[in-house]
DNA sequence: CTGTTATGTTGATATATCTCAATCTTTTGT
DNA sequence: ACAAAAGATTGAGATATATCAACATAACAG
C-alpha cells in the first residue's frame, strides 16, 4: 500500500496535487499510521447520505460516481466521477460531520481511509493545508455554480453537450472513451430522463456530431459544434 | 462606525456570530485600521461577476441580492439575499481572486470593505478563525446541493413555494413580511419566467394559502400546504 | 400634477420534455 | 449455455411551462 510521501512520488489528490508536499515527517506520520485501505466492488456503496462523515477517504484505483439522492422522488443529481489520487469527502465536515452525497463505485474499487480527526490536528498545526482545502472547496463552489446555470437554464441539447464534454476533458481526458456510465447515470447528470437522453444521442450521432457504438464508446467527431451546442443551450 | 470588537457588541456575521471574536487584539486592530466604509444607493452594483475580488464586505445595513449572471442568455439566478452582519465574498477567494457572483443594493445599503489579504494574513495565523471559514463554505455548499435538487427536480409549484419558506424563515424571519424584491427576481429565484411566477402567486391566493397585496406584501396563511407542495415538487 | 417608464397581469399559443407502455438488447448468474 | 434480470430504444400521447403580445397598474421625474 502507497504511502503519502513528502517528496518523490508524492501523492497526489485532487485537493491538489502538492496538497500533502506540505505537511510534516511527523503529520504524514501520523496521518499514514492511522490509514486502512479499503477496497469495493462494482456497484458497492462506499458511502450514502445522511451517513456520518468519520472518514476522508482517496481513491486508489478505481472510479466513482457521487450523486444527491432524494428519498421522496427518487430522483438523482450525478455531481461527478470521481477518479484515482482525489479525495472524496463532504461538505458535512466541520457542520454536522455527516455525509450530504452518496458515492457508488463504478468498477472495483480501491480506497484509503483517513481520519476526519487527523484531518482536522493537521489542518490546525498547517495553515497552508488548510488552505489548500479552502481552495479546493471554493473551486467546488465555483463549479457548482456553474452547474446551477446549466442545469436551471439550458435544454437538453445544452444539457446533454455539457455532460458529454465533461466527460471527455474532466474524467476520460480524452474525445474518444468508454464509459461506464449507463443512460440512466448520464441522464442523473443531466438533470433530465434516459429516454431524452436516448434520443438526443441519438440525433447528435444522425447529424455526425458524434459516434456511439455499443451504448458505452463515445467519440466526439465535432467538437466545435458540441461546444456550440453547450454555449447555446 | 462601528468597530470589529473581540467582546461586548460583537460584530456578528454570517461566517459565524463569534468569529471575530475569535482574534486577538493585535488582529482586530490589523482588519479594523485598513476597512472603509461605503454606501450604496438602491439599485447600485457593489460588485460584479468577473471584477477582481480584492475585498471581502460585511453588509452594516440595507439588504443585497447576490446572483449568478448569463452573459449570453441574460438569464440570472438569485442565490440569495444577504442582510446586515453578514460577510459577502465569493468562492473566488483563494482561486482566480475574481468575483463570481454579482451584488446588488435592494435598498440603500452601507457596507464595510476588508482587504482580502488581511482576511489571509489572519487565517494563517488563526487555524480557528480558518475553521469558521471552512465551516461556512461548507455549510454554503450543503445549501446549493439543496438548490441544485430543489432547481432541477420540482416543479414551478414547489418552486415558488421553496422561495416564500426562504424568504419567511431565512430573510424576514416572519410568514408576513413586506419585501424588496420584484416578480423578475422571484422568477430568478425560482428559475422559471416571471409570467409563470405571477400566475401560482396568484393560485396560491385563490387557494388561501397566502395572501399578497400590493405586489410586495405576503403573508403565508397556512404553511402546512406550503411545505407540503415543497416537498412533494 | 402629468407624461413617461418600469413593472405587473392576463390570455392565447407553441413547444420542449416527461410519461407510459411495448419491445428489443445486453448483461448477469447459475 | 441458458434463463432471468437489467438496461436501452422507440413511439404515441399528455402536460407543464415558456413565449409573445396586449394591456393595466404602479413608480418616477420634471
Amino acid at each position: 500500500m502507497a504511502e503519502f510521501a513528502k517528496s518523490g512520488n508524492c501523492f497526489s489528490c485532487e485537493l491538489k496535487s502538492s496538497m500533502f508536499c506540505l505537511l510534516t515527517d511527523i503529520q504524514l506520520d501520523e496521518i499514514n499510521s492511522n490509514r486502512q485501505q479499503v477496497t469495493f466492488k462494482k456497484g458497492e456503496t462506499i458511502f450514502k447520505s445522511g451517513g456520518p462523515l468519520t472518514h476522508i477517504l482517496c481513491i486508489t484505483s478505481g472510479m466513482v460516481k457521487i450523486f444527491l439522492e432524494d428519498k421522496n422522488n427518487k430522483k438523482n443529481l450525478l455531481l461527478k466521477i470521481a477518479k484515482p489520487t482525489q479525495l472524496i469527502g463532504g461538505p458535512g465536515f466541520l457542520v454536522d460531520e455527516l455525509h450530504h452525497i452518496t458515492a457508488i463505485a463504478l468498477e472495483d474499487t480501491k480506497t484509503c481511509f483517513i481520519k476526519v480527526s487527523d484531518f482536522k490536528e493537521i489542518m490546525a498545526e498547517n495553515s497552508k493545508f488548510a488552505f489548500e482545502f479552502i481552495k479546493y472547496r471554493n473551486e467546488r463552489v465555483i463549479f457548482y455554480f456553474q452547474r446551477l446555470m446549466d442545469l436551471t437554464h439550458k435544454q437538453t441539447h445544452g444539457k446533454i453537450a455539457d455532460t458529454l464534454l465533461y466527460l471527455a476533458s474532466e474524467v476520460y481526458g480524452s474525445d474518444s472513451f468508454d464509459t461506464l456510465l449507463s443512460r440512466q447515470d448520464l441522464a442523473d447528470m443531466s438533470a433530465m430522463t434516459k429516454e431524452s437522453v436516448i434520443r438526443i444521442i441519438k440525433e447528435f450521432v444522425e447529424s455526425g456530431i458524434i459516434a456511439c457504438n455499443n451504448h458505452h464508446h463515445f467519440e466526439i467527431i465535432d467538437k466545435n459544434k458540441l461546444m456550440k451546442i453547450s454555449k447555446t443551450g
